[in-house]
Parts: C-alpha cells; sequence; structure tokens
DNA sequence: GCCGTTTTCGGCCCGACTGTTTTCAGTCG
C-alpha cells in the first residue's frame, strides 16, 4: 500500500481536486495540492511525527499537520468526508480526462447528473450535451478522443504501480517458499502492466496460497486453486500466484515470463531438436522423459542458447540474436555513473539543492547534475540571477562532496520555432543544458520536425530531454520524423534523453532501437523532483535494456571525462 | 491554507493556447 506519506498526500490530493471542483478558492486548492506534493516527497515517515515534526514539511502548516494526526487517530479526515459525500468519486475521475477539467466536470455533473467516465462516454454521442454551455462540437470531440486514449491503456497501469504491488507480495511470500519472483510482463519492463504474475517454488503450496489470500493489499479473492490463486488489490490490480514444484522453477518461470511470441519462438526450437518445452519443463518427445528444468539457465541452454534477459523477450530479433551469439550486454543500473537531468526547490522540484546533492552523493554517483527550469516555463519564474546565485551555491556544495563532481545545468524550454531561453553567450557559462518541448505538443510533422531539430543543432544544447513528451495513458508522443531528428542528434553530439518518469519513460524502446541505427547515444535520466525520485532510473535503464542499448550507448554510464569530450564542453 | 529580512495580513506559479464566447473561461505546463 505505499508507505504512509504517499497514502496521506493522495487524501490531500483526491481533497484538492474535490475542492476545486465545488469551486474553492484556487489559492486553498493550490495549497493542498503543494501539501500533497511535498509530503509525497518528504524523507521522513509522517506516520511517525509529532505535531511539530509534521509541521517542518514545507507548505504544512498547522491545519494540514492537524488533519494528519486526525487522520491517524480515526483512519478520517471529516472535512475530506463532507466533500466526498457532496461530489461523487466518478465526477472527480473525470477531471482525469485530458481537456476535462475540474469546471466542466462539476457542469456535467450538476446540469446531466454525469458522475462516471463511462456515463458520459455514452452521453456525447447520444447527443445529451447539446446545447450545454460550454460545450461545442470540438470539445465533445477533444473529450472524446480524451477517453479513448485512457481506454487506450485499459486496465493496465504504469509500471511502479505494478512494481509496488510485486515486490510487497514477493516480500511476504519468500519466507515461505524456496524460490519467489515477479514474471510477466513486469519482469520483461513494459511501460504498462495488465496484471502482477507471481511464481513461486514449494513442495506444499497451502500455506503459500492461504498467505497470499489474507495480504493486507487484498480486495477479492477471484480464484482459489492448489497451483494459481488470482486476487484483485484494494486498487483493482489483478496478481496471480502459481507454485510450481522446486525442479520445475526454471521452465516456469521462462514460461510465465513470455511474451507470448518470445515462447512461439522457443517451443519451435525445442520442436525442431525433437524436444517440447511447457512451464513443467523441456521433455524429450519421444520418450517423453524430463529433459531439464530447474533454471532458466539450462532450458536456454538445451535449446542451444544463451539465457537470453527479460527485457529482450519479445520476438524482436534476440532469438536470432541468440543463436548467432551477438545478444548485446545490456545496460544496468550499477552502469550508471551519474544523473544528467534534475530539479531543485527553486523550480518545481520539492527538495532544496542542498538535499538533492547530499541523495545524490548517497547514490555513489560520480557526478550529478541540477537543471532546474530556464525562464521559458514562465510559471517557474526563474531569472538570470537566481540562476547564478544557484550556480555560486553549487560550486560551493561540491566543496562539501570531494567524490562527486556537480555540474550545474538547465532544463530549457523549446519554444515553437525551436529556440530556447537564453543565447549562446550564456548557455556556454553551464556546464549542461537539456532542452526539451513543454508546449504546443498538437504542431504538424514538419513543423515540429523542423522544430526539435532546430533545438538539437543548437550548440548549447547537449541533452534532449524526454522527447516525444508523451504522458502515458494522458498525451500521445509529439508527431514528428523521428528519423530526421536522431540524425541530426547523432550529427551534433546531442545526447537523447530516457526520461526515467514511470508515465513518461521517453525515448520509448522502439523508438530507442530506431535511434540506434542513427548511431545516437542516450542518457538515463531520473528527471527528479524529489530525492526518492532517483529510484525510478530502474525504470529507465528497463526501458533502455528494451531498447538493446548497452553501457557503450549510455552516456552517464561514461567516466565525466568521455562524457565531457563527446559533449564539447571539456 | 501557507508563508514571512514585506512577519500576523495580504499575497500566493504566470502566461499561452483552445474553443467558445461576442469579450473570456477553462485547461495546462
Amino acid at each position: 500500500m505505499g508507505r504512509p506519506n504517499d497514502e496521506v498526500a493522495e487524501l490531500f490530493q483526491e481533497f484538492a481536486d474535490l475542492l476545486s471542483i465545488t469551486g474553492e478558492a484556487a489559492y486553498k486548492v493550490r495549497a493542498y495540492e503543494k501539501a500533497a506534493r511535498s509530503i509525497a516527497g518528504y524523507a521522513e515517515d509522517v506516520s511517525t511525527l509529532d505535531l511539530k515534526g509534521l509541521r517542518q514539511i514545507p507548505n504544512v502548516g498547522e491545519a494540514i499537520a492537524k488533519k494528519i494526526l486526525d487522520h491517524r487517530e480515526t483512519g478520517t479526515i471529516r472535512q475530506l468526508e463532507a466533500v466526498r459525500a457532496k461530489i461523487p468519486a466518478g465526477v472527480r475521475a473525470l477531471t482525469a480526462i485530458p481537456t476535462l477539467g475540474p469546471k466542466k466536470a462539476l457542469v456535467l455533473y450538476e446540469e446531466l447528473g454525469i458522475s462516471s467516465v463511462d456515463e458520459l462516454a455514452e452521453a456525447i454521442p447520444a447527443g445529451r450535451l447539446e446545447g450545454l454551455k460550454g460545450f461545442g462540437a470540438k470539445t465533445e470531440e477533444n473529450i472524446l478522443h480524451g477517453i479513448e486514449l485512457m481506454k487506450r491503456a485499459g486496465d493496465r497501469v504504469l509500471i511502479d504501480v505494478a512494481m509496488e504491488v510485486a515486490e510487497e507480495v514477493v516480500a511476504a511470500l519468500s519466507p515461505l517458499a524456496e524460490r519467489c519472483e515477479y514474471a510477466g510482463s513486469l519482469r520483461r519492463s513494459r511501460e504498462t502492466i495488465g496484471d502482477v504474475d507471481v511464481l513461486a517454488a514449494a513442495a506444499d503450496s497451502a500455506p503459500l496460497m492461504e498467505a497470499f489470500a489474507a495480504l493486507p493489499l487484498v480486495s477479492e479473492v477471484i480464484a482459489r486453486g492448489d497451483t494459481k490463486t488470482s486476487i484483485r488489490t484494494t486498487k483493482g490490480l489483478q496478481v496471480d500466484l502459481r507454485v510450481v514444484p522446486a525442479e520445475s522453477w526454471g521452465a516456469a518461470l521462462q514460461y510465465f515470463t513470455g511474451s507470448k511470441a518470445h515462447n512461439v519462438r522457443t517451443r519451435e526450437i525445442a520442436v525442431r531438436a525433437g524436444l517440447k518445452l511447457s512451464e513443467y519443463g523441456l521433455f524429450d518427445v519421444e520418450s517423453g522423459e524430463l529433459v531439464v528444468s530447474a533454471t532458466e539457465e539450462e532450458v536456454y541452454e538445451r535449446l542451444g542458447l544463451p539465457w537470453v534477459p527479460p527485457t529482450l523477450r519479445e520476438d524482436g530479433g534476440e532469438i536470432d540474436a541468440a543463436l548467432k551469439g551477438t545478444l548485446p550486454r545490456l545496460v544496468q543500473l550499477a552502469d550508471l555513473r551519474g544523473d544528467l537531468h534534475s530539479h531543485t526547490d527553486l523550480t518545481d522540484g520539492i527538495a532544496p539543492l542542498e538535499e538533492m546533492v547530499a541523495a545524490a552523493a548517497a547514490q555513489g554517483w560520480e557526478y550529478f547534475a541540477i537543471t532546474d527550469h530556464a525562464p521559458n516555463l514562465f510559471m517557474q519564474r526563474m531569472t538570470d540571477e537566481k540562476m547564478l546565485a544557484q550556480r555560486e551555491a553549487v560550486h560551493a556544495l561540491g566543496e562539501r562532496h570531494p567524490g562527486l563532481t556537480l555540474l550545474h545545468g538547465t532544463e530549457l524550454n523549446i519554444d515553437a520555432d525551436g529556440e530556447v531561453d537564453w543565447p549562446e553567450e550564456f548557455l556556454s557559462g553551464f556546464d549542461i543544458c537539456v532542452a526539451s518541448v513543454h508546449s504546443l505538443f498538437t504542431q504538424d510533422r514538419e513543423t515540429m520536425t523542423r522544430r526539435i531539430v532546430r533545438a538539437v543543432e543548437n550548440p548549447g544544447v547537449h541533452v534532449l530531454g524526454h522527447p516525444t513528451a508523451r504522458l502515458i495513458g494522458r498525451r500521445e508522443p509529439v508527431d514528428c520524423d523521428w528519423d530526421a531528428v536522431f540524425e541530426a542528434c547523432a550529427r551534433h553530439h546531442t545526447v537523447v534523453e530516457i526520461d526515467a518518469f514511470p508515465d513518461r519513460l521517453d525515448l520509448p524502446a522502439d523508438l530507442i532501437r530506431r535511434a540506434l541505427r542513427h548511431g545516437v547515444r542516450f542518457s538515463i535520466d531520473s528527471d527528479a523532483h524529489a530525492t526518492g525520485h532517483f529510484a525510478n532510473l530502474r525504470y529507465g535503464v528497463g526501458t533502455a535494456q528494451r531498447g538493446w542499448l548497452t553501457p557503450d550507448d549510455v552516456v552517464n554510464t561514461w567516466p565525466l571525462e568521455r562524457l565531457r569530450d563527446y559533449l564539447g564542453t571539456g
């Protein structure tokens, strides 16, 4: 269920959303949103803090601190319950539709009684919105497209949500099993996860099934048997537990990891060798005898293949590469020597510079770049003076962390024409500049391509940040001639970012493979807005692996000197 | 509701874009 901070933060975020729907003053709504973000990003566990300790959290004052204590004692927040009674949860869900905010959601609820996304999806084609003030044809179209975008993600969840559940289940069951691991699309590090598959090896499955069904995160047991039990979590995610004998572990793990297409290929290879591969093992067809099944390695080996990393098992050429012995040595989390994209509370981060740097030092990195937003993202209120003052602070801090080289950078805004915030002269004062698209996501392909290529060609720009600007389940990637962009990146030594945020994972894996063909180099960046966000790098690494990247392809696995040479900042 | 070398009130993330509107409201970053 996550750490107590996340639960409390979610309650205040819900409170803020509901207040904004009821038309509460914007500053009040923002106060709760800011508090929610601060609580989520706060290093200490809120459930252990007293009133004084809680008030130390930025943006948490008397009123919010008391609500946290109330919640701890009574399990609820009175004011939240009151507004929940007025606004159904489904109305809040409407605001998750892109282009539909709190004001429109309230109109739909009050005028038409619509209180769910499904109801709205039916009401529009039925013409029920016609004549409703503020809802023209284009608005209806945008809403339907937004719903479509959400539906396409379907019941799938982002990888971090699934990972949290999977790790909780594995941790709870491991003491009862000889082996226990999550498999399926999560093990392959897909960007969204439909359901979580957990595999355990044990002689007797009963205690595992019992413990699994009794976990606190279980809201419903869907099916329960000797070899498989399925549950639904309180948040609606399905988790399947399969228990196999230890001698079948390897075959079962291989089978339940998938993908289906990869398994089809491995089974074909088995058939041609007179073998049969199933979740129970690799068998000799003639004798029916078990050949191997205890580990994945021996299953693959008996098929004449090296072990294939799960992130490659998509039937995307990995079988041929395995047969030829040309599987890449994939980049690992431990290969990273630094992070090239992060924020502090000078702009929209949560943590002060000192805390971000201390947390980066604790990662054991060799270098770390602070890249707060530049002035053209107006809401961040950046100025030249603030940026230069931060640079001084960064230099001073560097002396306190001798093992860690601090890079002072910025995240520039790529404007409509591909220009960025500052002239080259000012840019040259930074150690590293990330440049990203933050607006005008719907430009046509030609305009967008010209725009991004121009930014990439700017000698002051070193990294193209979250290149497609997609938000998984919420915003489409921008339309762009990526081959033209990658070609320009390779030519100008502009690094292409893999932003590790779970709702971005941008550049996506399919485009990484395409970029690789152009000789592009990549950086796997946290885009951290809080110290806890460095943990997201594992998802960035998973995405990089799905793109077949080796450490040599990823600049932040390089020593700083080589990185500087490549960027031309040495 | 939070915050403060403006310190107990009066500000608070500002501006662009979109669609609808007939002069601007809603949404987003």
